[in-house]
DNA sequence: CCTACCGATCGGTAGG
DNA sequence: CCTACCGATCGGTAGG
């Protein structure tokens, strides 16, 4: 029984949750319980709307993790590219990219748990196209290590060891990372970025 | 119908599943889709029994969660336990406990999934006894850092920052390692034991 | 170890 | 946006 005031002239005012609403209900669950622990239900109750009205904003749950994940990681992406423009110096371009993929699991921390834990849950080609993302921002962080290492600025045996440890020690702060808690996400992201140049034995 | 040879004798003889089966069945099926994505009748199924069968083995499936993780952690700290006893310096103890640590998520990849990814499906009091335990160990890291900064030999800003990006880089080692890749589980431990004392800008 | 079966809940559809 | 409803599947029990 809606309320009996202006509004009601114009149907397509009635509606009171929109497709974004929904994604960051599905956002906050999926990570609080994963994608399979998650009931459309749940997402539905959130919102004060019943199941079937969701469909108004959606295909399918499927769609719902794809969606998340699709933009998470491309977002990751345009982030990265950003941070090494500025620069040719695998010193400065590694500081960088690891400080806005640290920042981003600090302040995006729904959206790294969904990614970490639940795209394997993804169909394909969806599972295979969003691992085909994750190589390639891999792939770019390995090259500036093996391009200091020519240059002389790095130090490490194992390129592709210390750009797995770095991409995942970064990953891990959506765990534990707390926006009122002791440090800033800009602050630990500074210190994961220099945490970076360590492992890879930039002696700065 | 089972085949009429000499074993028909004895009633027990007749089990052909026994609750260790039953659990690496579970823990293969929770690491590749998760605990609420694997359903009893899917480890029934790999068992080659009916699903009722299962609980001639079992409790229920979260008591199956429940055994797996905390065999797990209670294995950690062992391990944990073991590699530090030999050494009261703070170098040694760093590198030896990131390396059983870093070893174990390679050797043990199953449990690590499953410990990461689903952990926050216990109910109470397990979920709160297994974070416990995680601290504990992330608490004594911090203490070897704390000790080596205070000889001298770490130079680290927050040993707090520093042992969680050592824990949850070894962790990841779980993700990406394979049996028959191009390094084995020890030499991937050395490599990471280094990264540690890296990131603690130990100068060695 | 099995068959037979349970109530509950799942994602999703029909139709308004 | 809703109610009414669907078949499928879930974890688990009864009883042998």
């Amino acid at each position: 029984m809606p309320p009996t005031d202006t509004q009601s002239a114009a149907p397509e005012a009635r509606q009171t949750v929109t497709s974004e609403a929904v994604l960051d209900a599905a956002l906050t669950l999926f990570a609080e319980r994963g994608y399979h622990g998650t009931a459309l239900s749940q997402i539905a109750e959130r919102l004060g709307i019943r199941t079937p009205s969701l469909y108004n904003h959606m295909r399918s749950k499927q769609e719902l993790l794809e969606t998340l994940v699709a933009a998470t990681l491309r977002d990751v992406l345009t982030d990265f590219h950003g941070a090494v423009a500025d620069s040719e110096d695998p010193v400065v371009q590694l500081r960088a990219a690891t400080r806005v993929y640290a920042l981003r699991h600090a302040t995006h921390r729904r959206e790294a748990l969904v990614v970490n834990r639940d795209t394997t849950s993804l169909p394909e080609p969806a599972l295979t196209e969003m691992r085909e993302r994750r190589r390639e921002h891999e792939r770019a962080i390995r090259s500036i290590i093996m391009r200091g290492i020519e240059c002389g600025a790095f130090a490490v045996g194992n390129a592709g060891l210390a750009s797995f440890a770095i991409l995942e020690m970064s990953v891990s702060i959506a765990r534990w990372f707390r926006e009122d808690g002791p440090r800033t996400a800009e602050q630990v992201a500074d210190e994961y970025a220099e945490f970076a140049l360590r492992i890879c034995r930039y002696r700065g």
